[in-house]
DNA sequence: TTTATTATTGACATTTTTATCAATAGAGCC
DNA sequence: GGCTCTATTGATAAAAATGTCAATAATAAA
């Protein structure tokens, strides 16, 4: 054929476990990188370093590749959100900041994105327990009651969903600084817990 | 061929501007009832009711297609937007009513998802002018300064969104009646309004 | 009515994406 | 070494999606 000798690369073998592995992390930089539009099976097992034929092998399809993936993000974004009630007693400035690192982190946006269009947002039920758990940490560990600490919870991921979703976005978009929409949202959220006179002033 | 008579319906024959108004609804529909995946060739054709080559004599792809319904979308919900600044002097309750009622329209979610994963938030630049519109409206008529009128925007904006897409599942999950974490974020934010001592808390 | 224009369409072609399959080749075990 | 198991792969098929084109038929104008 030619006079340079093409070099046999020799195959990489995986177990069944790191194989899987191998493809939903370069499934995973993917849909960081560009989106659930770029998840094609060519795409996922070029950027994996393996034929598309070996996705098959190990997910029987593309659409499992997705589903498999979408579970895992979700699983880990609750593991994160979960370590928020580890933190300290106090529903204050530390909790909320990991809230938001939970909410910040790369992919997370994608990811929200990701169900809310894929119609799974049924998916989200994952998320129930984990909520509840820090629901009961909340009411445990300080003066509010259950119904309080839900509120709370409920408008930290409502604002901790937007700035993570349109956070960078919308600072550049007023000529802010990067953490501005980050640090006003939290803001919002100290002055909550500050005032809770008004606690019940929206209904 | 058959004893049934197919009947021969016969052809529509619509205006250019109509033709593609008719695509752009059928678009619209598909977009919000299952998300953009479902923007194919033939399905916008099916749903508009015409045929396949009949959408592409209008807009030449399908991806112009998903473009014009974007922008679309994008100037409808800057209209909307733009209509806040038009209803009172004061930024309370009714402002933020309109505001959230501007996000909370059919497809917003889909609409604000959608720009996140295609990477054209960029797009989002089309809400600069109208944003500028309504500081400029706030500052005027108020005892704001511009930077508190901005940062009141952003907050709006971030809780709207973050209501608008999670809104519904969110109350789902936790057990409370459908309007309640949108009641949530507009008592949050009033209370911003009324507790401006501690404005500047965030950074 | 006749003609010109062009929106509309079915049939077909092209491209893209996904899936199948038989053969190959690592790795552990005898 | 020889053997088994199966992850891996290239070639190929199948399916899905997009786009082309020449013919048809509304509509307005002459």
């Amino acid at each position: 054929m030619s006079i340079i000798k093409t070099g046999k690369v020799p195959r990489v073998r995986r177990s069944p476990e790191a194989a899987r592995e191998n493809i939903l992390a370069a499934a995973e930089r993917l849909l960081v990188a560009q989106g659930p539009q770029a998840l094609k099976l060519a795409d996922v097992a070029a950027e994996a370093g393996i034929a598309n034929a070996s996705v098959l092998h190990h997910f029987g399809s593309i659409d499992e590749v997705q589903t498999a993936l979408m579970e895992r993000m979700v699983a880990d974004l609750v593991a994160r959100i979960l370590a928020v009630s580890e933190v300290g007693a106090e529903p204050s400035p530390a909790g909320a900041q990991t809230l938001f690192d939970a909410f910040e982190a790369p992919g997370v946006a994608r990811l929200a994105a990701w169900l809310e269009m894929t119609g799974e947002a049924k998916r989200m039920t994952m998320v129930r327990g984990a909520v509840q758990k820090v629901v009961a940490r909340l009411s445990e560990r300080t003066l509010m009651t259950p119904a309080e600490a839900e509120d709370l919870i409920m408008a930290s991921v409502v604002l901790a969903m937007g700035v993570g979703l349109f956070g960078r976005a919308l600072s550049t978009l007023m000529g802010k600084p990067a953490g501005h929409t980050r640090d006003l949202a939290m803001a919002l959220l100290v002055k909550h817990v500050a005032h809770p006179s008004s606690w019940r002033g929206g209904d």
